[in-house]
DNA sequence: CGTGTGATTGACGCCTGTCAACGTCTGTGG
DNA sequence: CCACAGACGTTGACAGGCGTCAATCACACG
């Protein structure tokens, strides 16, 4: 069952432009092409385990995936979702420390492994490849220290309407409003930190002050100008 | 009075092995030291300033630095510290983006500036100089990920006996167990994500509780044990 | 049809943010 | 030398946001 998708490859796929590999070669894309392993996932399953080592990084093909740390009590913290495009677990490859969060798929996926030396070599071996990389490290890091700020700073309320316009802009609406991704309510409390019970009541706010309306998991978006307004963003 | 501590050559001040440029060739170590500027900041003065373009970063000789973004309504959040052998503004000039954070000496410090370009270049040219890079954003983004779970799941006492163990891990304890570094009660609480009331009643709690001792603003650890249980540390 | 997962609603209470008043200390200027 | 302002620390009162617990409902699946 392996390479199923192996024969998309990585020199088509690196053509779309907000791809980390725009910037290798032809060769380096042949290499990769070569050594990467294309695999579906199931939704449900992890791909990588908080607190074990990583021997390498995937790169999405399509399907979400979600990057969680787990807390107090087992309580999950989501941080992060990889959609097409995407590339995850290079932060633990290029530390070379133990992962620091877990990877679980929640919509059917296709990923393709990359091995941690084959990532390592390009970085040392490519300046401007390297140069991608360290940016997207380093945009990640100023969304965590954004999200820091707004979690230390804002109420429950403030951070779901934001979270909400989040998701938006990371998976744009289908031509009838609704949110491109679908969470469980208990996932939207993983994402806010807070409890699940909270997220169902000021949904329902939400809802009543006609802002969003709900059709089961599926989220439609109604006011975005209001939602920005409770989410105290500007 | 520029390059005050201009004599101390990079040369020297690479050799501590925690240092970032450990890896530059002597070429390299020559360039940035002739490029580099030190220069004496005093205590309250701005760096640079979230929002604003930075030319270059910044290496810091002695001194301490905390970086902050500014929240709602102006309340700072503390996002970290920086110290002897630290590098700070690196994140800015390789995304490219403006400051995502503001930076401000809070102990009077010697930095040297590093232009943008000198910075970018070794990026480029230097795999193993790259890699460490990497590794010291990829490290703190792994920090920002465990902080925004403490900070979304854990209690402000919780968060509170925390920050002041991971102050010490950063700022080691003199001979009589004192915090070496002193903060005002409004900065603990801009780091714990808290009002300043809370973080007063708090202290006085865990000096009660004969965890640690107040004299002004320096703070005495007596017991790391309950600290660790009072953070909810394992 | 039983079981399990997820969604919803209500009750309750505590943590914690806010407001206000006051004390302390330092530096400045008359 | 004293008065004053300003920054910081402390304490008390109070309310309300939000977490927790429990019960019930909805729905899918074997």
């Amino acid at each position: 069952m392996k390479n199923i998708s192996g024969s998309a490859s990585c020199e088509t796929c690196s053509n779309q432009s907000n791809n980390i590999f725009r910037h290798l070669t032809r060769d380096e894309l042949e290499k990769i092409s070569l050594e990467k392993n294309c695999e579906p996932y199931k939704k449900g399953s992890v791909i990588y385990h908080e607190g074990y080592r990583i021997t390498g990084c995937y790169c999405v093909n399509d399907g979400i995936i979600k990057i969680y740390k787990t807390g107090i009590d087992g309580k999950e913290q989501i941080i992060n979702f990889a959609k097409k495009c995407d590339i995850i677990g290079f932060r633990s490859v290029l530390s070379g420390e133990v992962a620091c969060t877990t990877a679980k798929v929640i919509e059917d996926s296709h990923l393709c492994y990359i091995p941690g030396e084959t990532l390592i070599q390009l970085v040392k071996q490519n300046g401007e490849f390297s140069m991608d990389l360290m940016q997207l490290a380093c945009k990640e890091l100023g969304e965590a220290n954004a999200y820091i700020t707004d979690i230390a700073q804002k109420t429950v309320r403030e951070r779901l309407a934001e979270v909400i316009l989040l998701l938006k802009n990371n998976f744009q609406l289908d031509n009838e409003q609704f949110l491109q991704i679908t969470l469980t309510r208990e996932e939207l409390a993983n994402i806010v930190g807070t409890a699940t019970e909270s997220v169902i009541r000021l949904l329902s706010e939400f809802k009543s002050d006609k802002l969003i309306e709900l059709h089961g998991r599926r989220i439609k978006i109604i006011d975005v100008k209001g939602l920005k307004k409770a989410g105290n963003i500007f």
